[in-house]
DNA sequence: CCATCGAGTGATTGACCAGTCACTCACATC
DNA sequence: GATGTGAGTGACTGGTCAATCACTCGATGG
């Protein structure tokens, strides 16, 4: 039964506000651990409804994924038009910074960490792979830098990752100031 | 009922049994989504009974973690003492060489993805900061290292496990050609 | 030969969850 | 004001899984 008064609204829109809700849900507890009605919940919908707007979990999860990647994908060319000159490692910072920026509410990262995880579903190993493919794409038709380079900003993200998974810039010890030195990390959520 | 004709051993083997049942079962299918009857029936055991060796899922997962980044941390250890001359770069060399070998069957890169993934768990969180302190000291204090390169040799081992979780390296694209160059990652299996 | 103790299991329980289906309700149009 | 269509739901199902418990069996020592 549609609930006494609510206002119906058309389908996509709907799928926009789900997919949303997807991420936010996805990224606190992963793919396998989080229910569908917990997504629905946080849209406000009924579990049901879920499966009408999308034909399983997976594709919600690809869903959200997809999403995910066009955003870090639309920051990180923010961040190339931001820098002024056209030195490839200049050009390469500017997007790690607008990267720090868009994950300060680690939702995004977290995703991707939890899609890494569930790779062994093929759909979403696929979808990691055309995520990926896009950023490194977009990292280096933009910097200009050679592959190495392109490459490191890669390798410096996947340890940014870590660290945020691990809450690592919050600890003390040496070895964990070790590993975040200056990684521009954001203040957590 | 025990079999019959099975010879009975102490639990303490068969808590080890089972630990390498968990490395290999966890490891292909991740925290969440491996019921403990999988790794039970690896070890060749009932399900039950692997209540009775650990008190619960998670810290069967944990006594996995901590095997793991033991076996990690002794490769390395093998890989610096491997080295010829004192050359801290040279030594990170040999370490990381190590750590391509011991990997090569990827039961223990993947556990370790798994890990980050379910670290929402505070005892598996805990358990992955213990055992990346230990590896990320064991690379700072054996090899001399500045901690810029000690930092770098970390990133770049997560950017492996990265490759290893989506194949990269069998893969056609010449984005994935940009993030593999050079890495020393193990032929899979 | 009997008692004891630790190894090991079968059967069960209680909770949770992906996915389905028949249904109701709001809205637009004629 | 009848009617068709799409938004949205309640109730259910079949399956899975962590955890528990009462039990059996084998070995060891007196």
């Amino acid at each position: 039964m549609t609930k006494r008064g609510a206002t119906l609204s058309t389908s996509d829109a709907r799928r926009d506000v789900v997919v949303d809700a997807a991420i936010a849900v996805f990224a606190r507890s992963g793919y396998h651990s989080t229910p569908i009605s917990a997504v629905a919940a946080r849209a406000d919908i009924s579990p049901a409804y879920v499966f009408k707007l999308f034909p399983g979990k997976v594709s919600l999860f690809v869903a959200a994924l997809d999403r995910c990647y066009e955003l870090v994908a639309h920051a990180l060319s923010n961040g190339a038009a931001r820098a002024e000159n056209t030195d490839p490692e200049k050009i390469l910072y500017e997007m790690g910074g607008a990267y720090a920026e868009l994950i300060a509410d680690r939702n995004l990262l977290m995703l991707q960490v939890h899609a890494q995880s569930a790779a062994d579903t093929p759909e979403i190993a696929d979808a990691v792979r055309r995520g990926l493919a896009k950023v490194t794409d977009l990292a280096r038709d933009r910097s200009g830098a050679p592959d190495d380079q392109v490459q490191r900003f890669i390798a410096y993200g996947q340890l940014c990752h870590l660290i945020a998974t691990l809450d690592l810039d919050e600890r003390a010890g040496e070895w964990a100031a070790v590993l975040s030195a200056g990684i521009r990390h954001p203040g957590k959520k």
